[in-house]
DNA sequence: GCCAACGTTGGC
DNA sequence: GCCAACGTTGGC
């Protein structure tokens, strides 16, 4: 089982969002590291749910790959604002995957106090400019960051 | 294949 | 809302 740590606007699809959905799709993610890290991702899996783009920037809770990467369907649809037009029908570009809703933390892990960790310093997340919205987090950083969201 | 222009991300 | 950092696009 590995980890990981997905990145989503809360204004757009915040983690109460994923409550009342219980289970989503996670759409949209148009880089292809990040896209790869998404084929990557087995059932069962768990990952944090991090808040970008907002007042307190931070993981605010938990999710289970409940389906592993498939087409991501808002790459066909030329309504949506995630509409692909060169993506070939017969090899699709874009992958999505399914989530379910673990757990909600009573407070935000902050970006502000993530970067204070020594263990977390390799995690591509509190380097500088960078702006993967998904990433792996290796076993120990897990530990380390589940540990102080249980507290916070 | 280089690289300038452009668009996007996301912290602040 | 600003803007630095970075990815992508497309002319050459």
């Amino acid at each position: 089982m590995a980890y990981w740590l997905m990145k989503s606007e809360p204004s757009v699809f915040g983690i109460d969002h994923l409550i009342d959905r219980k289970v989503a799709l996670w759409d949209g993610v148009r880089n292809y590291q990040a896209r790869n890290f998404l084929r990557q991702m087995q059932k069962g899996d768990l990952a944090f749910f991090y808040h970008s783009n907002c007042e307190v920037p931070g993981i605010v809770g938990l999710m289970r790959i409940a389906k592993e990467g498939y087409p991501d369907p808002t790459q066909f649809d030329p309504e949506h604002k995630y509409f692909d037009p060169k993506s070939p029908a017969d090899n699709p570009r874009w992958t999505g995957v399914d989530v379910e809703f673990v757990e909600k933390f009573s407070g935000t892990l902050s970006l502000a106090d993530l970067k204070t960790l020594p263990e977390l310093a390799e995690l591509a997340l509190v380097r500088k400019g960078n702006r993967l919205s998904l990433m792996p987090v290796s076993e120990e950083q897990w530990q380390v960051m589940l540990a102080l969201c249980q507290r916070a």
